[in-house]
DNA sequence: TCAAAACTAGGACTATAGTCTATGGTGTAA
DNA sequence: TTACACCATAGACTATAGTCCTAGTTTTGA
């Protein structure tokens, strides 16, 4: 599986966990929200400065969303 | 301390761990070596595929590079 | 010392991360 | 049906990740 994809279905599924919108996830790390749905489907990739806003937004370590996805893209 | 710094300090000090030059380490992950340089004195911060493919070359978990990271960052 | 190995840094360039402003699609509740 | 909340996407734009080439600086060992 394609890294970005598994990096969108990563995101998605720990986004509904807290049961944010899009709208609100992108508000909490300032980010925009047409990106949040790009980076969700899979169409870019994030950088290192904004998997870390995203997973102080999410309340999670960066190293649980690196870790989780590992387990959907080594394979 | 600076994000980009402390990725730059983990870098570095993985890639000795395994007695590699800047150079061995480019070739191994299809990088410039003046870009691993750049990364590792915190001038620019890698995107997702970059620390995946440095993982990779490093023979260690993406989610481990990230992890020590924090240890840094995180104060 | 000196020469080679390892690293840093510049500029010019290309690809893409991320913004902003729409607009349209889909589901659901009233 | 319509309104509303949520999501996807497109286009034009700016910032920066990453390349390539070159040249200079620091480290190291003989």
């Amino acid at each position: 599986m394609e890294l970005k994809l598994a990096f969108g279905e990563t995101l998605k599924s720990l986004r509904l966990e807290k049961g944010f919108t899009q709208e609100k996830l992108a508000e909490l790390c300032n980010l925009d929200v047409s990106f949040i749905s790009r980076l969700e489907n899979g169409k870019v990739q994030p950088t290192l400065s904004t998997i870390f806003s995203i997973s102080k937004a999410l309340e999670i370590k960066a190293s649980y969303i690196i870790n989780k996805l590992e387990n959907k893209y080594l394979d």
